[in-house]
DNA sequence: GGGCATAGGGAATAATTTTTCCCTACCGCA
DNA sequence: TGCGGTAGGGAAAAATTATTCCCTATGCCC
């Protein structure tokens, strides 16, 4: 988490979700932690191997911190934490899942205008 | 548009539909644009006076280049320009929709943890 | 002991995005 | 001529977010 300097409008109610969700490993998360059902940071960041597994923790924090995730610490060693998602994270499934529609959906769109701004910016 | 030296992966929904609007004033941009029907720059600016008319050029600018909205431009002095909403800018719609709706469900929720958290800090 | 696994954090750096400042150019008005 | 309105951009600074590097500590196995 880091402190802001500029205000922020929580009456916004886009900014409210982004804030909770738009971070760049959050969807990919609450999405994996609710096809887990429970799982233990390292089956998570063995999954999301792309992100490095400081990244995933401090998401994970603030995911927690909001209450979309809840960890478990299983006392005794070795360590054991599960996280998993809680009911108010379960709320924002339907959103991600519309948000991967979207996407998936105008992928091809999104790429071929990628492609023609590349070859326009290369004529210029 | 800002280049960049990460790769993105285009085939993950999430990162397409975030890259479309996931500017800060994009969603509200193409609200507004979608309220308005068919507006001027200026009318823009004057709507959403936070943000400076740079930013939201650029962002406007964005939003042409994937044909989320379309620029006429009309010839002669003084200048005239329109943008309005596509029909491919239409399908986003719902989504801002449902971001909004659950962010304002939300946002108390949002409110309390961040002031929970700062009392956390202040005694720590 | 040395290596690997468990979970996690501090500090610095890099990458990205947003903002600020200041500029172009033309017309109409007083 | 000087000011305001029209639309817009370059360059640099600031803010935000993500990443890398290197630590803590414990237990197990060879």
């Amino acid at each position: 988490m880091y402190s802001k300097k500029k205000p922020e409008d929580l009456d916004c109610g886009i900014e409210v979700s982004m804030k909770i969700f738009g971070g760049k490993w959050k969807p990919c998360l609450i999405d994996f932690i609710n096809k887990g059902g429970s799982l233990r940071p390292s089956e998570i960041h063995r999954a999301i191997p792309t992100a490095t597994p400081r990244v995933l923790n401090m998401q994970l924090r603030e995911l927690e911190s909001y209450n979309v995730v809840s960890k478990k610490i299983y006392p005794g060693l070795p360590p054991k934490v599960e996280y998993s998602l809680t009911e108010f994270g379960k709320t924002i499934l339907p959103i991600i899942a519309m948000l991967d529609r979207w996407g998936i959906q105008h992928k091809d769109h999104v790429k071929k205008a990628d492609e023609t701004m590349k070859v326009l910016r290369a004529i210029r």
